[in-house]
DNA sequence: GACAATATACTACTTTCGTACCATACCAAC
DNA sequence: GTTGGTATGGTACGAAAGTAGTATATTGTC
């Protein structure tokens, strides 16, 4: 397993070598720190997996990606960053990044992560979905209060649909929408059907 | 490293045994199926590591957690299960567990979070984070089409705010609020601020 | 059968939201 | 110094949203 690493700090980049060092079935074939450095090493030297972070000096993690899988696109990547940026995960992930991790992570979970994204799967620091959710507080179980009827509001306010559009989804008019609505503001405690939406949208069943 | 697995399905025990078989540092202590026979196995054996799943017969993989907590704290919690319901990870995350992987994942992504695990860290399995996020559309990158202040306007909607408390977090007058809201819904094309908070809630930075 | 909970539909009313148009002030670019 | 973008404050108005109250049908329980 060929690793590459690109980073801007000589510590990280330290730290990360004597890490891989030890793994028998890694072989640390290059590092940059650099973006450009980057691009030619990786395009000449055709690594399995690539660490890099997100913010170098003159070009993003993530710009190292796109010009690079124009060549070969076997290639793995795994963001490696101390930003816990939600946005910049969202970004990463919409790229297609085979693996995501903070900074903070201990040795272990670097090489678990490496591994895992060798062979195909992925790997997404857990920090980063703590960080994620655990915003709005939990109401209780929502089924022992909610009707069912209830429920399916609930779940159309998250979806962002109007009333309008949820009688003509549930069949029903917009009159009972509205009260069913009501209710639901009421049981929940909430002001609006905004944050009963955003509520939802933590909360409810997608799949 | 000592493991009891929790499942109702022999054809997963089977599998997790022989997986658990090969490796040198742990050691399969235990196996139950239903609830009451976990909870006095766990209690009574000790282990490092428990892997359950959620649903048992007679008792939720989470009650046996509970339970087996009054007891004895130090045990890790690992949740194996078919579950990618939004609602199922909620709740196991709430309760403090460990690790939740989903049993279509591959043998070394299970024996990875299990040494993780054992070692203090977290395993959430990465499928979860990719069924919670893909749902919105993206926009396009925001700080390039909104202004800064519009930018704190639409993170005011993902808190769930309405006009007039948006005012006062931003010292500015209700109707300004309504002006820089109505640009956000025009150009990212929302229909109204519900859509707008589902959005940022999103996509937003949070921290 | 009586009773409670739920789902439905409607009226009436208030508040909030969202848009259109107007106006001022600031600042940076050309 | 004029032009364009941004932030601010305001008026006016129509459309949603939310609440309160009334009414009917259904369902399940005691």
């Amino acid at each position: 397993m060929n690793i590459i690493i690109v980073d801007d700090h000589p510590l990280v980049l330290h730290g990360l070598t004597a890490v891989i060092a030890g793994q028998g079935d890694m072989n640390l074939i290059g590092e940059a720190q650099a973006g450009n450095e980057a691009v030619s090493l990786i395009t000449k030297s055709n690594p399995d997996v690539v660490l890099l972070d997100l913010r170098l000096k003159d070009m993003s993690g993530l710009e190292i990606i796109r010009r690079c899988r124009e060549k070969d696109s076997a290639c793995k990547y795994i963001i490696f960053t101390a930003s816990v940026d939600r946005e910049d995960f969202r970004r990463a992930r919409e790229l297609g990044v085979d693996g995501y991790i903070l900074k903070e992570a201990f040795p272990e979970e670097v090489i678990s992560a490496i591994r895992l994204v060798y062979r195909g799967r992925k790997y997404y620091d857990p920090s980063i979905i703590d960080s994620m959710m655990s915003k709005i507080e939990n109401v209780g179980n929502l089924e022992d209060k909610l009707t069912s009827r209830e429920l399916e509001v609930l779940t159309a306010l998250g979806e962002g649909l109007n009333n309008k559009e949820i009688a003509k989804k549930l069949y029903i008019s917009e009159y009972t929408v509205k009260k069913h609505v009501s209710q639901v503001l009421a049981k929940l405690k909430f002001a609006d059907r905004t944050q009963a939406a955003l509520y939802a949208q933590e909360r409810i069943i997608t799949a």
